[in-house]
DNA sequence: AACGATGGTTCCAACGTTGTAAACCTGTGA
DNA sequence: TCACAGGTTTACAACGTTGGAACCATCGTT
């Protein structure tokens, strides 16, 4: 049984609650007293115990970060960054995995972990606007774009415009046989559908007319989907002469088929992408792409999410609700990164 | 303010305890009274308090996990898997990031989050063996290659055993400069030491004499380093037939520079790897390399854990440690994945 | 010398849950 | 009819912590 108040509280002869003052920084213990106190917690190796302290205090410490999918190196980096963003606040990060399952996601927004949890980030795949309003009184940080203006904070960067910024410097290229891949019906895919929309303004600002058969449907924005959706592209009539996939996986996905066939990138195909993962700076040849400031993000969701946290209600207005401030829609600056897979060597 | 069972004990009409005996499937509850109360629990949408629960019983439900770094991607895979198994048993997990920091590991293992979980699978990057044996009483099972004995549950697969697989699969092509690429000084880096050992066993196997300037050290296991290591050794004397990165991340920063240097992959120079991460399979070419069943050390992993956590001791020992059974070691199979790295088309 | 102000410390009561032990029923056999 | 056994329910205390009020010095002021 680990030591607690009680016990150093006998060891330093002093009362429960001086221990607590000392443990807390507060301001008025006399130094002696202190010292005393600090040499027996650190005699007994005493830690506070979390649970008791939640229980008193209804804080965690424990913020929860909801993702799709920690196998996909974008939301593993952003994963790490969060982490390390909420160290510097102390916080402990808790990561879920939805796997992009509606019925798992409407669990955690619904609450599963309510008392665990002093706040949650969430990075939304299958659920759209209205059912996230059930948050209950956590605390929710939504990442990732959102048509919808919902009842949460909001951060992401404007991808309809950089899906539209990559389109144009393929178009830049001379290219006019711009394929997409990265399409998706369901109307919960906000991601596929905010940057097919960039992709088909930048066509027609610049008098591209769109052939449908040139946007690939996927199924998930893996590899292999990449894969399949470039091979099926080239089986086509009128195979394309650039390929924008609207994640790095996908774009590498559709590389990997180009150079299975012995097609040259960027010479007979260009292939841009989006996020900006490591494996696409390390490919041959290396990926253009769209960066995002993804350490930014991460450090505004946590910043968000502190401010909602450090909010405390005006007292006994009775409405019971009381969220403050109205949600924030933010968001993060990007950068077109073009490198060989566009330009050449 | 969410409902507790005081909440649902006055709808219900009956007391806390009784509350607390249909949540928790007490058997004697009379069909009535378990259908009242089973009712109050679901128009409140009452939770149970973990912090509550915890406080009183000891355990959180949680389980740490922690690892060198999540942006690698053998390490976003195996959270992923743990997460699943864990999930099985109900748990949750924490994910935590060492960065490979001795100081952070130590932290860890010294039990700063020694109340909050109840148990930890932890992947040690930065600290060795006796180190480690200031668990406190918080059940661990460490992953990856130790040599050292140590006080806690291992999971692993025979990493050198592996590593001479792999060299002897490269000299069966009839290669002869066969270069390592991951070696490391440090003592605590026992990966490396061991993959080098198996490499260097495979070589003696053969009758080949080690060539030193052959075994490339690297500052970590990073694409770059791969990178930087592959580019020293072309740029030597005798430059590689062929190479082994001692894991996959290197393996495709050594193949990137083959590559980029118009050499070609498997001709000129062969290249294989250790994880069997995602990118590897869709690399150009795809990568032969050491496939550790890493599902079913997950797997293992949480169960072992599940086993120490069940086990209540036998009451009144009075040695106070108790610490049941002696720490087990297990071993994971692997299997070795031969691609185009190797054997070309 | 009496007084308030202030710093330093303690006491008490909660936070929501569960283990223990005891109380309460109901029905049975003597 | 009474005691007893069994299931069913309850009161109480604890888990370790902290907010608030209360308490006791000490000091400077009038």
């Amino acid at each position: 049984m680990p030591p607690g108040l009680k016990d150093v509280a006998a060891r330093a002869g002093v009362s429960i609650k001086t221990v607590s003052n000392v443990v807390n920084g507060y301001v008025h213990v006399s130094p002696g007293t202190r010292a005393r106190v600090q040499q027996a917690i650190d005699a007994l190796g005493y830690i506070p115990n979390v649970a008791a302290r939640q229980l008193r205090s209804g804080r965690s410490g424990v913020i929860a970060l909801a993702v799709p999918e920690l196998q996909s190196p974008y939301f593993a980096e952003l994963a790490g960054l969060i982490v390390q963003a909420a160290e510097r606040r102390s916080w402990t990060v808790l990561i879920d995995q939805t796997d992009g399952h509606a019925d798992r996601e409407r669990n955690l927004v619904a609450g599963l972990r309510r008392h665990a949890i002093d706040g949650l980030i969430f990075s939304p795949l299958a659920l759209a606007g209205e059912e996230l309003s059930t948050t209950g009184d956590t605390p929710m940080v939504l990442l990732g774009e959102r048509i919808w203006h919902g009842p949460a904070d909001h951060v992401a960067i404007d991808s309809t415009a950089a899906a539209a910024d990559v389109t144009r410097h393929l178009i830049g290229l001379g290219r006019h046989r711009i394929a997409a891949i990265g399409a998706q019906r369901l109307p919960s895919a906000v991601t596929a559908h905010q940057r097919l929309a960039g992709y088909r303004a930048a066509l027609a600002e610049a008098g591209i007319p769109e052939d449908p058969r040139l946007v690939a449907e996927v199924a998930s924005f893996h590899r292999v989907d990449g894969a399949a959706a470039m091979a099926a592209l080239l089986d086509g009539p009128e195979p394309p002469d650039a390929v924008f996939g609207f994640n790095d996986v996908l774009a590498l996905g559709a590389l990997r088929t180009l150079l299975e066939r012995g097609l040259r990138v960027p010479e007979d195909v260009a292939v841009a992408g989006f996020d900006d993962i490591e494996d696409g700076r390390f490919s041959t040849p290396t990926l253009t792409t769209i960066a995002p400031d993804t350490a930014e993000l991460a450090r505004l969701a946590v910043d968000l999410l502190a401010e909602r946290l450090g909010e405390t209600k005006p007292e006994g207005d009775g409405s019971g609700d009381g969220s403050g401030t109205p949600p924030r829609e933010l968001r993060v600056p990007y950068e077109l990164k073009a490198r060989e897979s566009t330009l050449g060597r």
